[in-house]
DNA sequence: TTGAAAGCGCTACCAT
DNA sequence: ATGGTAGCGCTTTCAA
């Protein structure tokens, strides 16, 4: 129960106008830079304005023109860095071209999701962003629905996922999954390995799927081990790198590299190598992608393909800005690609393959438990 | 240029007051859930605008009350995932109570954080968060000149750094980092470490220097080694920690533990250890603030004092609630308490200090080189 | 080239 | 308890 009320009784177009004595209209197009206001007139009433520190109010011209001048970006969650990179690019296009940029997570929930795109066309947004890793038929209906410009990073549309070709309304702006894991195969080729386990990520991502051909379209033209027990299931988390990498890594005959659909499975892998007594790159190569902060630490130094997220959002950006100045263009696939950083988890394939010591551990829930989780939790 | 205006015509209150009669601001006090309408009428109402899918123009409501339903947050930028969790748990007290959160980064650049607050102010926000290792005296007057409700996270304003009290209109949340360090230097203390190395944060920085502050007291309770080449200047970042890691790891009788004032800088201090042929933590203990995700990673597995990103994040919204329904609050000022997450980074301070093998390379720079950088990158 | 006036959809005030 | 109505600050016809 307080005051609610804000003063703040800012500087209007009314004001600059008869403070110059002339029509508000005729400010409103002075400030547009149209070119109908004569030179003289602008001048006047540019410097006027700028003098009497005249900001035009957002939600005024928001009203009339239906234009909110911000986009909204769905997240699947706040967690990973990569999504701050992507939203670093875009807002480096849109911020100067006068765009704000609204930020929501689904949480990875699908209600979520829908109450944001919600909330978002109920504030005007111009246009809507999705990062995301799965978009169901429903939420996929309901930002069709909206009319609104759609940009879908790192997600083809469903109807996509066949024909590969754009056919649905909406922009995609993604990274060359397939030729970046082609060129990780080529790497680890070209330093002798011949059998190259690979850890899927979650099959409902299309990139993932993307990633997943690349390793076998490079197994296949390539000549190298194709044996189906070389792909390992996984999901783009620590643990199922660690999961997958000790289903390979227990074969009979283990392979010499393995490729992980993203870092962090990488890193789960190296986990795995450790135990088991293997150095890498000597006994075992590991390379994953994304290339996210921590692979470039020295202790890590994983070889990866690099993900273009700041690239794919300036992309993003140009997209929309180009979408916002003629709302006719037929929807486009932009795919950045991505380069292989060479880092000190590859080497030449061992001529002996060390098969490792088996691990201490069969029960890898018991194994996380004492290496993952804190001993102790002190509070301050 | 092309096809601009945009037809979405929606159901407006207009729409509904029509459809059954009544008069509209009937409609938008029964929508406000105000108590001088009716039930029945309300009830008819409510049941209306959701038949017809009525959805309020935020717009509209902005310009007549001023008040846009939507925080700016300023970051100092995007690359640092802790700001993620904040806006994470700001978003989920936000969201849910109608609010929409803007982002933008000041890319630790003066201009662009000033055109950032300008351009939210434009946009008419009804307060602002900043997240900012260092805010200057121009900006923080530029702040307090427009008026809104301001929240400073992990930044004590400058007025308050010599009183330690809230003298200054902001409030202010943040985490207990000199108890946090407290905590550490005592932890570490218990393992039986007398001489105890500390690597700063930068000194702009007023929760870095609460963190100094930390160290200095335990040292000074527990009667620990206070020789002041114990404490090395850092500025949170990896390449830091490494140069703070050799200057403590070369002394000639060395700490048995060092405390980096973020995970970032302990990453650097393991690096160098383990370049030194220091083994982790049976030579050496080290401990880091912030639990940044990688911390609990089985290969780092960082004892640390866990920043409360999402706490901090929600402690936020909350304040900022409050204050939407009573302008007239006094400002506060939020410390949030700090976790110690013991993992295996420390341990029983070495009966005998073996000095470690000298450092390979003398140049800083050049051992970077050959550590941090890639050797390869291969265009795809 | 400039001005006058009509709203955009909503809230808030005052009258009923 | 409800209705009428006057704007919020801007853009956008249309007239001058």
């Amino acid at each position: 129960m307080g005051a609610r009320r804000r003063a703040k009784r800012g500087v209007t177009i009314v004001d600059v106008a008869e403070a110059l004595g002339v029509a508000p209209s005729t400010v409103s197009n002075a400030l547009h830079d149209k070119d109908i206001v004569a030179p003289r007139t602008k001048a006047r009433i540019m410097a006027m304005a700028k003098a009497m520190n005249y900001e035009a109010s957002a939600a005024a011209r928001a009203l009339v023109t239906r234009q909110s001048s911000s986009v909204g970006v769905i997240l699947p969650d706040f967690a990973n860095p990569v999504f701050n990179e992507i939203i670093s690019g875009l807002n480096s296009i849109l911020v100067p071209a006068g765009y704000a940029t609204l930020v929501a997570s689904t949480a990875n929930d699908g209600r979520t999701c829908k109450a944001a795109i919600h909330a978002f066309v109920k504030r005007d947004v111009d246009a809507i962003v999705v990062i995301s890793q799965c978009l169901d038929i429903e939420e996929t209906a309901q930002l069709a629905g909206c009319g609104l410009p759609v940009v879908l990073v790192h997600r083809t549309p469903a109807d996509w996922q066949t024909t590969h070709a754009p056919s649905s309304t909406f922009d995609y702006v993604g990274m060359d999954n397939t030729g970046g894991v082609y060129a990780l195969v080529r790497h680890l080729a070209d330093l002798g390995h011949r059998r190259i386990g690979f850890i899927t990520g979650p099959k409902q991502s299309s990139a993932a799927c993307e990633r997943t051909r690349g390793f076998r379209d490079g197994v296949a033209a390539l000549g190298l081990d194709a044996a189906p027990e070389l792909v390992a299931d996984g999901s783009y988390d620590f643990i199922a790198g660690m999961r997958g990498a000790r289903e390979l890594l227990s074969l009979p005959q283990r392979p010499t590299a393995v490729i992980a659909a993203n870092d962090l499975m990488a890193f789960g892998t190296m986990d795995v190598a450790q135990q088991m007594g293997l150095s890498v790159p000597k006994d075992l190569s590991i390379v994953g992608v994304d290339d996210v902060f921590f692979s470039a630490f020295p202790m890590i130094s994983l070889t990866t393909a690099r993900q273009p997220a700041t690239e794919i959002g300036e992309s993003v950006g140009e997209r929309l800005l180009e979408r916002f100045s003629d709302e006719a263009l037929s929807p486009i696939a932009v795919t950045l690609p991505v380069e292989i950083i060479v880092r000190h988890s590859t080497a030449e394939a061992p001529s002996r393959v060390d098969p490792g010591s088996p691990l201490s551990t069969d029960n890898l829930e018991a194994y996380l438990a004492s290496r993952w989780k804190p001993s102790t939790i002190i509070v301050a």
